[in-house]
DNA sequence: CGAATTTGACCGGCGC
DNA sequence: GCGCCGGTCAAATTCG
């Protein structure tokens, strides 16, 4: 989580100035200084862009952190609360925040004198379960509700629920019963290209196919976030290009399969995404091979 | 042929 | 009490 909040430490402007002032050749011809400017245009978007980027990094960490203080300030004030008792809600209609939220304050409080809720209190205990929602980016066409996590797991049932015309899937890890993990898999009704996978519970055992899952050709990134972060990030990039976003809504307390990722490969997917992204505009090409022609033009020109 | 998936039936919680 | 809805079961079907 706050891995990714120090992604303000990953330097992600491309050095587009190599040899732009060495371009300046002697003849510079209309067309190399056309491009040379074109360069130094790009180049300051670039900067601007990485500012805007660092930015945004710093809002992050500010709302992160007074996100935290308001969590820690709720637990306090409700462990102190007799508050009456409320009707029964189905865990699984909470979001991801309040869902583990709640867990968090099932795990803390001890000291409740409230009947219904010290009852309320053991069944949860008995329960006993961590809920984690994590968003898988797809390609819209894909209409199979599988996601490559890396373990194993069993359906054991689908349901076209009121809220969203898409199927939900339901599945059992398929080291059941000795570890009683159950996933629930639907499309975003916001966007159909996201999946989201809400895991109840945690693995007692390690992860089957973790090779699998990274070198799956049918290769799911994990959105995190809100599925209007992820519907967005999704509009901002073509299809076939990955996109990673910052989980903000997931309590540190909760463990999800896709929570593993150690913060090198995240950044390694990340400066991939880039070279991709950037790659696949013709804008960039174009900038990058008339820099590499106008530095062999320039050599050539030195040689002579 | 066994394992995995599909799908309709069933069950229990909740609101009215 | 009844109906709605989400979740689960299990027989039928498909797949390797």
């Amino acid at each position: 989580m706050d891995q990714y909040s120090s992604s303000s430490l990953v330097d992600t402007s491309l050095d587009l100035t190599i040899g732009v002032t060495r371009m300046r050749v002697e003849e510079d011809p209309p067309q190399t200084s056309a491009l040379v400017e074109e360069l130094n245009r790009v180049s300051a978007e670039n900067k601007k862009l990485s500012e805007m980027l660092t930015l945004m990094c710093d809002n992050y960490n500010v709302l992160r952190k007074q996100l935290v203080e308001y969590e820690n300030k709720s637990n306090m004030t409700e462990r102190d609360q007799t508050s009456p008792p409320k009707k029964r809600k189905s865990p699984t209609r909470d979001d991801a925040f309040s869902s583990a939220f709640i867990g968090g304050v099932s795990e803390s409080s001890s000291t409740d004198q409230d009947e219904y809720l010290c009852k309320k209190q053991r069944e949860e205990t008995v329960v006993k379960e961590k809920v984690s929602r994590v968003y898988y980016k797809t390609e819209a066409s894909d209409t199979t509700l599988v996601v490559k996590d890396g373990y194993q797991w069993r359906k054991y049932g689908q349901k076209v629920t009121r809220d969203n015309p898409s199927p939900r899937a339901y599945f059992k890890c398929a080291c059941a019963p000795s570890c009683s993990v159950k996933k629930k898999v639907q499309r975003s009704v916001e966007d159909q290209s996201v999946l989201v996978a809400t895991y109840e519970g945690e693995h007692n055992h390690p992860m089957p196919s973790q090779i699998e899952s990274n070198n799956s050709l049918n290769r799911y990134i994990p959105l995190g976030g809100s599925p209007t972060e992820a519907a967005a990030a999704n509009r901002s990039s073509s299809l076939t290009a990955p996109v990673t976003t910052v989980d903000l809504t997931e309590s540190k307390k909760v463990t999800s399969p896709t929570s593993r990722i150690d913060f090198p490969e995240v950044q390694k997917l990340l400066v991939e995404q880039m070279a991709s992204s950037l790659t696949k505009d013709p804008n960039f090409t174009a900038a990058l091979a008339a820099a590499v022609t106008g530095r062999l033009y320039q050599q050539n020109q030195t040689k002579k």
